[in-house]
DNA sequence: CCTTGACCTGGAGTGCGCTCCAGGTAGTTG
DNA sequence: CAACTACCTGGAGCGCACTCCAGGTCAAGG
């Protein structure tokens, strides 16, 4: 408890934890997949531990083909609170059942 | 048996038995996925019963992700003969493989 | 004969999802 | 202080899979 030292990647770091690349993560703050995310002084980003884990969820749903314009409505929702939650959980099974039809 | 009435579809009437449209049947055409369509006297294409049959092939594969790239790969097996059987069974298991892995 | 509509060709344009680039700044190292 | 490296921004470029367009041809109908 009050540990102040959150654990703050640099774009190269970031990068490597995620195997996305720097532009591909600026990409994704650009498209709003991807925001709030904490800079430096210098200006330069730091991500969260947060920011490494929604990076895997995003990288998720895209290797599955959802779109970049899915997943910004799915942050969307995010950002509208609680309430929101039965509509993003139905993209996700309205995703998932699009997938299945993929292998049928 | 000697019946020489072989059905031939016009681009249209091709476009709405397959639901591809006239310009990606030409799309097709240029990128040699499909090959050797026949022509009235006109030019104007006249698309059999195969060419029917393939293109709903082509349009499966297309829709699991199969690239145009390994497409016409596997076109330009086909024209190579039944030597290249084991081959492109290969191409289509590699595929199926591919497409199940995304669900998982 | 003239219009209409389906078709032809080569080539340009589109949307997606990145990827790369030029020009500039910030902090570290010798 | 100079060089180096990592990072910044806005914008251009790319590969894929179509999709659209201009300008022309051809057969049928009025």
């Amino acid at each position: 408890m009050g540990n102040t030292t959150n654990i703050e990647l640099t774009p190269a770091e970031m990068s490597a934890r995620t195997g996305v690349s720097i532009d591909t993560l600026r990409y994704y703050e650009r498209e709003e997949l991807l925001r709030d995310v904490s800079r430096a002084d210098s200006g330069h980003r730091r991500y969260s531990q947060d920011d490494v884990l929604w990076v895997q969820v995003l990288r998720c749903l895209r290797d599955t083909g959802m779109t970049i314009q899915d997943l910004r409505r799915y942050c969307d929702l995010g950002e509208q609170g609680s309430k929101t939650e039965p509509e993003r959980y139905a993209m996700l099974i309205e995703h998932r059942d699009l997938v299945r039809q993929q292998v049928a």
